[in-house]
DNA sequence: CCCTTTCTATATCATTCGATACAAAAATAG
DNA sequence: CTATTTTTGTATCGAATGATATAGAAAGGG
């Protein structure tokens, strides 16, 4: 019984082509440029210059797609989640250990935060991001949520394995969690100081043994 | 004996006061008022405005006294190492083992970096400055020199316990020197959301454990 | 065809940025 | 005292910042 202006049948076709001009831009390929931008510079070093030239974006353009600087980073931040934190992440959710996800994950960070993995900016944009500390308010608390979101998974994955019994009863998953997070943070920063792979791995292998020896395993 | 305003025998007093005004303020606990602001705000988001505001001088007279913001902020890097870098280092530097070195030095950071030392911004400065990312070659050859310093400290300290037989020779010091800087500067990463004493010297005694498996030590 | 809608390009806007010009103020030198 | 030197406070400067007003261009609807 649906009348007027949406047909009976009117195809439904999710794209079909809005109204008025079409934008001339890739919305999404221009996000991909702003985020890495963000990544490299930071958030107060980028300025809206700098994002105009490198998206190829107009000033107006750009303010009618994204909105403002400021959503236009927490946007960036959405995808850098969606598509770079598998980089770090994928195998640490497959492995069938905990041991074994810790070390895929110190090992990728190792490998993408180096460079090694395309031409992508070193570290991880989120750890480096210092908004935080720059009176931004919500995107501080935006990427203190990532970065939480990271000690959730590892804390999770650590209690299962306890549960499992892979690993023993005694081990403070949280604080061995942590001890994961600040590694990988601290990979980071010495990647943007131009740590090489091997150098980040080195430390991946020695957070391990410490794994080992506070886990009783290996 | 001595008469009228400057007797012949003024004493060549050292800081015989200047010839013009004197200046109102006080250039050392300015330098330290700026330092622990940039140390909190980092540079690019501290402007000159934060700045007069917070050390109660009005702008001539900083530039007067300090040449540029650039100049201020190279000066605070400087301030910054002689009046706090030796909260985190002096039990280090005093400690008879290195093991003793490296768990003093990640402890007292625990400790420094969680604000339980005075009023002090959470984290370490020189691991938190970003400014090499943010395209002040000068400040950041600066920053990554400070960083690779305290490398540096590092890797000699366990370079003279191998050759003192406190470490196996098979150690790999500078490996192992860098894990523990990895581990110093993630923490400033989780100082800086908030992470407790506690928590950070969990992490710190994770990764003492992560020494041990590795140097055959404890 | 014209109308509506949406986007693009130019040309700014007001504010803030780092940094100074200027004259009055405060000290010493003679 | 006067002359000199340096700092201080006010009042900006030019440039860069984030953000827009406006007019025209490019599409679909009827």
């Amino acid at each position: 019984m649906q009348k007027s202006k949406k047909t009976i049948n009117s195809a439904p076709k999710a794209s079909s082509r809005p109204r008025g001009r079409p934008r001339a831009f890739d919305r999404d390929a221009a996000l991909g440029k702003a985020t890495r931008l963000f990544w490299r510079k930071g958030y107060e070093a980028t300025s809206i210059a700098d994002l105009t030239e490198a998206l190829g974006v107009g000033a107006p353009s750009l303010y009618a797609a994204f909105g403002s600087k400021e959503e236009l980073y927490a946007e960036a931040l959405r995808y850098y989640s969606a598509n770079y934190e598998a980089l770090f992440w994928a195998n640490f959710q497959s492995a069938e250990t905990a041991r074994e996800a810790v070390r895929s994950l110190l090992m990728d960070s190792a490998a993408v935060m180096s460079g090694c993995r395309g031409d992508l900016p070193n570290g991880c944009m989120v750890a480096l991001s210092s908004v935080a500390s720059e009176g931004y308010e919500q995107l501080g608390a935006l990427v203190r949520s990532a970065r939480a979101l990271g000690l959730r998974r590892l804390k999770a994955r650590l209690k299962k394995a306890v549960a499992e019994g892979e690993l023993p009863a005694s081990v403070d998953s949280a604080a061995l969690a942590r001890f994961v997070q600040t590694v990988q943070a601290g990979m980071s920063i010495l990647a943007r100081d131009g740590a090489s792979r091997s150098e980040l791995e080195g430390v991946a292998k020695t957070a391990m043994a410490g794994w080992d020896a506070l886990t009783g395993g290996k």
